[in-house]
RNA sequence: GGAGAGGUGGCCGAGUCCGGUUUAAGGCGCUGCUCUCGAAAAGCAGUGUGUCAGCAAUGAUACCGUGGGUUCAAAUCCCACCCUCUCCGCCA
């Protein structure tokens, strides 16, 4: 959500912003209602103003017939008043929630074609022998298992089998113990949330494209990310300016209903309707959001090169941002497989969007504030092991494991 | 599932029976000043969040879980709802 203010003193920007961000935005309209409401807040409080000077006089002596007939009629006004104002506001605060986020003025503009590759790493050397995919190669072993996992849930349900399980907690203890490092504080948190949290981090409960699992016949929504219980993790809350920034680490599953999202380059494990997730979570002061989104990305960075991943960072740009993002990064690891990058992690940097929504703010000697907030994967399951499966398989077909995973699991996979 | 208690400012917490200087006591925290070589302690003063108007000082208004109602006047009375906690039951 943006600041009304700045949409009155930026219209032109918001509206060419939002456009390419591919939202159609009515600011006009929005203005035009932002005013009148203010005219009828201006009109009622004025109206309030009498009933109360008059409540005042009337405590020693009750009003005669006379000067209760005159209030009778202020306050009929006013409730006309109110009612005019709670018409325009249903139309008003939508209007207002749905304006997405303005982005930096160093977006790539354009749509996911005008993604700018910012940085490579990694040796892409061509093996000499044909790498298998990771559903082939983790079938093969009877590491995975799609048709019971559709059997008993649906289809893209699946069970993790023996080693990869043990894989998948090594890399997350591994990721753990760097965010660790870097100050960031694990957490788990509830899978379900209710929706004023949902929409609040900007998600939606019931957009176009389903995403969101509900639940029925209670107000409560399956996560589809630990970023969104962390945001609400301050909700309503004004925190101590000494207290910032808050770096937290949330470790849970992610629940998406991806509908739609089939054909080659979803298939196996790269796309689920459920997975596990470590998800970088930072509360700062705005002046503060730009280095901490560095921060952000030099760990997914960092994470990759202890796995040994080859990647490149790309710059995502407005048409591809979605509406909370100000700034974006993807990370994308390189497939030998489909012999090009795919998305491994993303991290954004959402300003005040977030926090405007939830109502997460600070105090400083400038008054209270909202503070900003960003998130970034750190370790995306399947996708990582993916990662791994693809870029380290040897030519006898086992898995040879970075260093950095040695130690809490030993040798290879078979 | 059963019973009970409770939701008040940044935090804790009084006020609700009995409606009206409550511009919500008091404490903690925070800010400034005094004292001090400095700090602590102590003392003094200040300190809620929105909205609207205004360059500003400031003024007006709203907010005591939410929504209605009664009244000239509601944190306080009435109704409905939501949430939290405690105990019991069930249970990993």
């Amino acid at each position: 959500m943006l600041d009304i203010q700045y949409i009155r003193e930026n219209p032109e920007t918001v509206k060419r912003t939002s456009q390419q961000k591919g939202y159609n935005i009515d600011v006009a309209h929005l203005l035009e209602l932002d005013s009148k409401r203010r005219q009828l807040i201006q009109k009622s409080d004025e109206l309030r103003a009498q009933l109360n000077k008059a409540s005042e006089d009337f405590k020693n002596q009750p009003p005669s017939e006379e000067q209760r007939a005159s209030l009778k009629q202020i306050k009929e006004q006013l409730v006309v008043l109110e009612d005019q104002q709670e018409q325009i506001d249903k139309v008003f605060t939508p209007l207002l929630r749905s304006v997405p986020n303005v982005f930096s003025d160093d977006t790539p503009t354009g749509g996911e074609e005008a993604n700018r590759e910012e940085k490579k790493w990694g040796e892409i050397s061509d093996k000499n022998f044909e790498i298998k995919d990771h559903l082939t190669w983790l079938q093969q072993k009877g590491l995975v298992d799609f048709e019971r996992g559709a059997k008993v849930a649906g289809n893209k349900f699946y069970f993790l089998i023996g080693p990869m399980v043990e894989l998948e907690l090594a890399v997350f203890q591994m990721a753990l113990t760097l965010a660790k490092k870097h100050n960031f504080t694990a957490m788990t948190v509830p899978h379900l949330v209710n929706t004023r949290i949902l929409e609040g981090a900007g998600f939606s409960a019931r957009g176009d494209e389903k995403q969101i699992y509900k639940i029925e016949n209670d107000d409560l929504n399956l996560i589809a990310t630990s970023e969104i219980p962390l945001t609400g993790f301050h909700a309503d809350e004004i925190l101590d300016e000494k207290e910032l920034p808050r770096l937290y680490a949330g470790l849970s599953p992610a629940y998406r209903m991806e509908s739609g999202a089939y054909g080659k380059h979803n298939r196996g494990l790269f796309r689920t309707h459920q997975f596990n997730k470590l998800e970088l979570y930072v509360f700062c002061k705005p002046e503060d959001s730009e280095l901490l989104h560095q921060k952000l990305i030099n760990f997914e960075e960092e994470l990759c090169q202890v796995l040994e991943i080859p990647y490149r960072i790309v710059r995502i740009a407005a048409g591809d941002l979605g509406a909370p993002a100000y700034k974006k990064y993807d990370i994308e690891y390189w497939s030998p497989v489909d012999k090009t990058y795919r998305e491994l992690m993303s991290c954004s940097n959402v300003t005040d969007y977030q926090a405007r929504r939830l109502n997460i703010r600070f105090r400083s000697e400038n008054g209270t504030n909202f503070v900003h907030t960003l998130n970034g994967t750190a370790a995306a399951m399947s996708r990582i092991p993916i990662a791994l499966i693809e870029n380290h398989q040897q030519s006898d077909g086992s898995l040879l494991l970075p260093k950095a995973l040695r130690s809490v699991m030993g040798e290879g996979l078979i």
